[in-house]
DNA sequence: CTCTCTATAGAACGTTGTTCTTTATCTGTA
DNA sequence: TACAGATAAAGAACAACGTTCTATAGAGAG
């Protein structure tokens, strides 16, 4: 995007290949999944030849790890707003946000996780994720400030919290999952780790 | 196994071939991964052609499942024993010892439940998943009747344990996990759990 | 021992990720 | 404006994958 100051800059520039390549991939993997997310298709998709990946994302992997920063950047999002009067209310809040996000985007949620256990990514795409936590962990913080929660190693809570989340979502995409309504023992759940922190 | 009998049978029968494929995987797993994982290599490692995979297991896909329910045995074994004293005490065991399994076992672990989303298993496969979540139901139902925890939808409980079990060891798996003492912090997130359900 | 059937080995096919080569286009200079 | 140089894109080509096909070797029945 700084490229496009008028002065100097190489031939077409074309940013909006990218873009649009990684729009390509990402209406396939919503579409398709996964297994239909090949390089082919995704530089048919976007208009180009697949030597277009390869020249703007170096590999295939390269352009699964825009989607992944791309996933990030949506869960933060998802997790992050609420300007709500309480801490308690906030952490919630955020909680829920993350089952939603997962719970939209049940193909996005496994490739980022998936891509976190089997490519090592880049710095840039670590920072991706660590942000999203970092959320998680400040949202604990204020909850211990305000007394909601019992003080204590605000990472190590929100650790646990994520552990719980991720799991339950997991299991939910994955149809494992036995519930009646798995909002609410998604919530429920949440809401006996709190309680059991609080005390 | 049955098999054996030496009175009728047909051909050489090789039930071995069968077995030794699926040891030559589960070596292949453990020590290269599952990207090292193909029809090939497997086929190559047991001595046999790769046609001898799809005349006995119908397709990569069905050596998986195969791999798939060897894993859900090993980690049933992993949390079922214990006859200890307390229902709590053999609640609390089976819950460190999925952990100890997944540890051990990261490679198996991820290809547990990544079979789960991608593939829809057979109605054997799902059994041998079910029969470890009915473990951890039993147990939960124990610690309900024996007062140790409050009285309840066991199921929903059972769920919500499971949930933080996968998800911090699957964080665990993947890398991403910051807390300075992985097992005790598992162990902390457990605890909180069942306090919070305890009250 | 001979015949039949079957399971296996090995070649072959389509698709994947990736690389190579050629071509067409853009950039900078006379 | 016209030309030379560089460069990105297109399409063919390559290795490896899952899978299928074909011919053969070898075990059981008579």
């Amino acid at each position: 995007m700084a490229a496009s100051t008028q002065g100097v800059r190489t031939r077409t520039a074309s940013v909006e290949v990218t873009d649009s390549l990684v729009e390509a991939a990402l209406a396939i993997l919503e579409e398709s999944g996964l297994a239909s997310l090949t390089v082919r298709s995704v530089a048919s998709r976007a208009g180009v030849a697949p030597m277009g990946v390869y020249s703007r994302f170096g590999s295939k992997d390269g352009l699964l790890e825009a989607l992944f920063v791309h996933g990030f950047t949506g869960l933060e999002t998802a997790i992050e707003p609420q300007p709500s009067p309480s801490p308690m209310n906030r952490l919630r809040t955020g909680c829920m946000g993350y089952r939603e996000f997962a719970i939209n985007n049940p193909q996005m949620y496994h490739l980022m996780f998936e891509q976190m256990m089997l490519l090592e990514l880049s710095p840039e795409a670590q920072d991706a994720a660590q942000r999203t936590f970092t959320i998680l962990i400040d949202r604990v913080q204020e909850a211990m400030n305000s007394g909601d929660l019992t003080s204590g190693n605000s990472v190590e809570v929100a650790q646990q919290l994520w552990s719980a989340m991720h799991g339950a979502v997991s299991l939910e995409i994955a149809g494992v999952h036995f519930a009646q309504d798995r909002e609410a023992n998604y919530a429920a759940m949440l809401e006996a780790i709190v309680r059991g922190l609080g005390n």
